[in-house]
DNA sequence: TGCACGATGAAC
DNA sequence: TTCATCGTGCAC
């Protein structure tokens, strides 16, 4: 169980985002290591996307996003949650992908559907934001790639606010999964 | 320095 | 449908 190369992480966010899709999100917490595989995703395409995060420009908060691929984007939502993204293409684009659900596989002993829900189960919060998945104990490996057939593409969950945006099939999940958070 | 609001989840 | 709860970004 190794980290996926750098060289996964940088290319079109796209691609990344359903390449991402069955891969397995490992967080070593106290030499135990949770692991869950990728069932949802969606992708925030960059400073011109008006959904995405980046599209506010360079801020403390947005720093990362504009890294090096293959970092953690992880976020505090309303006051209460957390958000994890892995940083997409490279330096300076602005992109990223918004984990929004995992199937659990070992030492997951909560819900997982849903982006701040996985983030408690993986014990994912503001210490891993920035932490470089290429080495360390938080890391995506290999696990078992969804198969691109069974793909879906559906509009993103809570980006009203961004017009057309919004609409553009951006969030990917495995048809018929079961851990998936909005089928 | 103040303030409106959110890439959510859970309860009602 | 409503609310919890607070960091962020932008207005002033």
């Amino acid at each position: 169980m190794r980290p996926l190369p750098r060289s996964f992480y940088d290319r079109d966010t796209l691609e990344v985002a359903c390449d991402l899709l069955g891969r397995h999100l490992v967080h070593v917490v106290d030499g135990v290591a949770r692991v869950g595989r990728i069932v949802e995703v969606e992708a925030y395409l960059g400073p011109h996307d008006k959904a995405a995060h980046s599209s506010r420009g360079v801020t403390p908060r947005t720093r990362v996003m504009f890294g090096p691929p293959g970092h953690a984007y992880v976020y505090r939502i309303y006051g209460l949650h957390w958000c994890m993204n892995v940083v997409t293409e490279a330096e300076g684009r602005g992109c990223a992908v918004l984990l929004r659900a995992v199937e659990p596989v070992a030492a997951i002993t909560q819900r997982t559907n849903g982006p701040a829900l996985l983030c408690r189960a993986m014990a994912i919060d503001g210490t891993c934001n920035t932490r470089d998945l290429c080495g360390g104990s938080l890391f995506i490996a290999k696990g078992s790639p969804s198969d691109p057939r069974a793909i879906v593409k559906r509009a993103r969950i809570g980006v009203d606010y961004a017009g057309a945006w919004a609409r553009r099939l951006l969030r990917f999940y495995e048809r018929g999964n079961p851990f998936v958070s909005r089928p």
